[in-house]
DNA sequence: ACGTGTATGTCGTTC
DNA sequence: GAACGACGTACACGT
C-alpha cells in the first residue's frame, strides 16, 4: 500500500520518513535541498529541486533535472538519521563506514514523498557481455585463428587473469586478452604484462592476441611495437552466426511473453 | 506546478506521458513493467515494480528496489516514443543513435505519475579531486621530497599524460604519478610505462615516484621489481595541513547558508 | 577485508 | 568524432 503525501509540512515529512525507514520501504522525495558530502572527497551542493530515492538496502540517490548520473549519492549506508533543524529545515543524514562517508541533505520544502514496498522479483538477463563471449570463443577458437587449440579460460597468473589461453598449431603458447569494445592503448597494456609474466614465469615466450571489434591508433601501434598481435571480431557478427536463436530478443516475442505473464507482477 | 496521478489508466497514463514530454517535464513513473535493450549490449527484464525516471534531456533511469545502479538505462536519447497496445500495455521506447541503443519498457500497470518543472540553479562544488591534488603539490613539491622541483604538470607523452614532471636535488628527472586511493598494480603499470616512454624519447633513465594515500601488497612489489619508488601521502592530513581553511565546510556553516538561502531555491 | 577486472560504465578534455 | 584517463566510479568474484 503505497503512501503518497503532496507538499507535506517539515515535521510531517519527518514523521512520514521515519516510518518508511522503518518498514523499509522504498522512499521517494521530491523537494527543495542543499547537499554536503564529505568522504572520499568532499563537495558542497547548493539549493535546488530535486528528486531523492531512498533505498530499503540504505542505496541513496540524488537526481537533479539533467544528466544521467546522480549528483551526490551513497551506494549503502548502515545508517540514516531523520530530524529537523526548529522545524524549518528537514535533515536527513547517511553515514556509510569503511570508507566513511557522509551525505547530508537539508530540504527547506518537500513537495512530494512517495514510499512503498516494492514488489520486484524480474528476472535479468544480460547477453553479448564479456563473459558470454569468452565462452563462445572458448568453444569456437577457430574463429580467432585455424588450428588454434584453447586448454583454459581465466587463466590465473600471478597477478590477475589470461581470458583465454591456448596453443597454436606450431605448438607455441598463446594469450588472448578480450575486448567488447574499442581497444586502447590500455587493453594492450594489460595483454602486455600477462605475456611478460607468463615468459618470466616459464621461460618460454608465448604470442599475445588482443581480440576485439576494433583498435584505437595508439593501440595497433603499441601492439606492432611491442610485437604483439591483434584480431579484429565484431561481436554482432558473433552473436547472429554462433548463438542460439532461441535466445534472440524480438519485440513482438518480449510483448507476447509480457502478456503471459503481466498479470502476476 | 507539478502533476500527480495515482493509478491512472494505461490510455490515461500514455496522454499525461506525451502531455509532460512535449513540456520537457521531470517525469517520475512507479509501476509494473518489463524491460528490453538493444544495443551495445542486449538486456531482458522480465515484469516487476520499479522506478523510472525521465528528464527533459532524454536521460532514462529504471531503479529496482535496491541497489545503487539503474537496472536499465539511456544516458540520452534523442527519440522517446509513448504508445499504447490494446490499451493493456503502456510502451515507452527510447532510441539513441551513436551508438544506436534501444530501450523498451512495458508497463502492465501505472501506480504513479509524477511530472514536474524542477529548478535548480544550485551550484556544485567539488574539493579533494585529482586535479586539486595535483595542483597543490605542483606548488609544494616538498611534500613528496626535498629538494624537488617541479617543471611541468599534465606534461603530454607520445601516450598518456604525466601527473607531475620534476627533477630532484641532483639533477635527475623525476616522473610522478598520482593516485587518490590505493594505488593498485594497474598504476604501477602506468607509471612504469610512462618511465619506459621518457626513456626511450630522451635517453636519460628518469625516477619514478608513485604517490598514493597507500599501496597494495602486489603494487609495492611490483614497484620494487621494476625498480621504482612510492610516497605515502595522506590526502586528509594534506586537506588539513595545506588548503586554506576558508574552503572547509563544516555542518552548522552549511546549514546558516542554506537557512539564508533556501528561501528563494 | 583486500585485490583484480568488467561495465550498455559515464564524464570531461584534448586532438 | 575518436581517444585517453579519471571517477566519491559500482559491482562481482576470488583469496
Amino acid at each position: 500500500m503505497p503512501g503518497i503525501h503532496v507538499n507535506p509540512e517539515i515535521r510531517e515529512a519527518e514523521e512520514i520518513l521515519r516510518k518508511a525507514l522503518a518498514l523499509k520501504e522504498v522512499i521517494v522525495i521530491v523537494g527543495s535541498l542543499s547537499i554536503d558530502y564529505v568522504g572520499r572527497s568532499r563537495s558542497r551542493l547548493t539549493p535546488g529541486e530535486r528528486i531523492v530515492i531512498i533505498k530499503p538496502d540504505g542505496s541513496i540517490l540524488v537526481h537533479r533535472p539533467t544528466g544521467y548520473k546522480p549528483v551526490n549519492w551513497q551506494p549503502d549506508s548502515k545508517i540514516i538519521d531523520v530530524f529537523t533543524h526548529d522545524s524549518e529545515v528537514l535533515v536527513i543524514r547517511s553515514i556509510r563506514g569503511k570508507p566513511r562517508e557522509v551525505l547530508t541533505m537539508y530540504f527547506s520544502s518537500v513537495k512530494l514523498i512517495y514510499t512503498d514496498k516494492l514488489v520486484d522479483r524480474g528476472e535479468f538477463a544480460m547477453y553479448i557481455d564479456e563473459h558470454e563471449i569468452r565462452d563462445l570463443l572458448y568453444k569456437h577458437p577457430e574463429i580467432i585463428e585455424e588450428g588454434l587449440r584453447i586448454i583454459e579460460k581465466e587463466k590465473p597468473l600471478r597477478n590477475g587473469y589470461i581470458d583465454l589461453f591456448g596453443v597454436d598449431n606450431r605448438g607455441r603458447p598463446v594469450i588472448i586478452e578480450l575486448k567488447r569494445i574499442t581497444a586502447t592503448r590500455e587493453a594492450v597494456l594489460q595483454l602486455y604484462n600477462y605475456v611478460i609474466e607468463y615468459e618470466k614465469t616459464t621461460g618460454i615466450k608465448p604470442r599475445g592476441i588482443l581480440v576485439a571489434p576494433s583498435f584505437s591508433t595508439k593501440a595497433v601501434e603499441s601492439l606492432n611495437k611491442l610485437g604483439l598481435e591483434r584480431r579484429e571480431i565484431s561481436l554482432q557478427k558473433l552473436w547472429r552466426e554462433y548463438l542460439k536463436p532461441s535466445q534472440t530478443i524480438s519485440r513482438m516475442q518480449s510483448l507476447m511473453d509480457y502478456l503471459g505473464k503481466g498479470r502476476e507482477g
